[in-house]
DNA sequence: GCAATATTGAAAATCATTATCATTTGTTTA
DNA sequence: TAAACAAATGATAATGATTTTCAATATTGC
């Protein structure tokens, strides 16, 4: 109940990559296979990580996320608020729509665009080794639809 | 000859919202509307300004960037490389495809995808302010092609 | 030309992220 | 299980991009 769904199969991916299972390691993964709070930020993470374990550095939590990242287990998304913000790496390939005003972050995935940008790139003369695909936007109609963190 | 395309349409834009026009304004600007190297970053457009006149400072590049980026004459891209590329808002909006290998930033637009976009939002309820979509690729068969930068 | 005020340059401050390094800890092996 | 060694940690300093502060300077309206 307290270990998140993939919390296990992170720390494998760790494991298998000859790294080794460390407390401070135990924590991070753990919050990150949390539900809730989805695409938190290295601050975020790091301030949830030290209500279970005090002693927990910054640089341990930026480190672990590196190495997390690394091993593909965990995306890093650049929005452009400045930091980056992490999330386990999902089975299916999804792009962000971001609310303007609530900063939350709304995932979608559409094949065609995908096939599109596929078509686009070779038309160029590329390959496609990754892409990047934010809409900002603001809800329609402003109504009551109560809902949004900060 | 010196003076690039829309050089003057820049500080007219820039006197419109009240801005004064002062001589770094004048080279930054220039420099804005220049051919060639296109998407310049703020150290870019720096150097590149201290070779007109050397007494600009770094800080008034950022700041007449910022300027000119709250009047829409210029549009600011954060890739993921950390730093802020900057690009005269050309009328026609377009999407970017960034070799890899090169840096090399190549533009392109796609009227299918921008439609399936604002289809996708809407049918989550939003409304699309603006968007980002980059395509990170390499050049196919890598051969001869000699071009690039960096 | 002159005053009022925006803009500048120099230097310091921020912010997110990374590096350094001595100390601690996980893992392996005897 | 304990010793041994490398990997990981925490504290702290460093980095790089961008922003702020503030006194000095330059623009613009009159």
């Amino acid at each position: 109940m307290s270990t998140g769904p993939d919390s296990e199969h992170l720390l494998d991916l760790l494991k298998a990559s000859g790294a080794r299972i460390t407390k401070p390691r135990r924590v991070i993964v753990r919050i990150l296979a949390e539900k809730g709070d989805q695409h938190p930020d290295a601050m975020d993470i790091f301030r949830r990580a030290v209500r279970e374990d005090s002693r927990i550095s910054l640089p341990t939590v930026y480190r672990t996320l590196k190495v997390l990242e690394e091993q593909g287990a965990i995306q890093r998304h650049a929005f452009s608020d400045g930091r980056s913000r992490y999330e386990p790496a999902a089975g299916e390939h999804h792009d962000h729509l971001i609310d303007m005003d609530t900063g939350d972050v709304i995932e979608f995935h559409s094949e065609k665009i995908e096939q599109l940008q596929e078509e686009i790139a070779r038309e160029l003369g590329y390959e496609i080794v990754h892409h990047r695909l934010e809409l900002y936007g603001r809800r329609r109609k402003p109504q009551d639809k109560p809902q949004g963190r900060r």
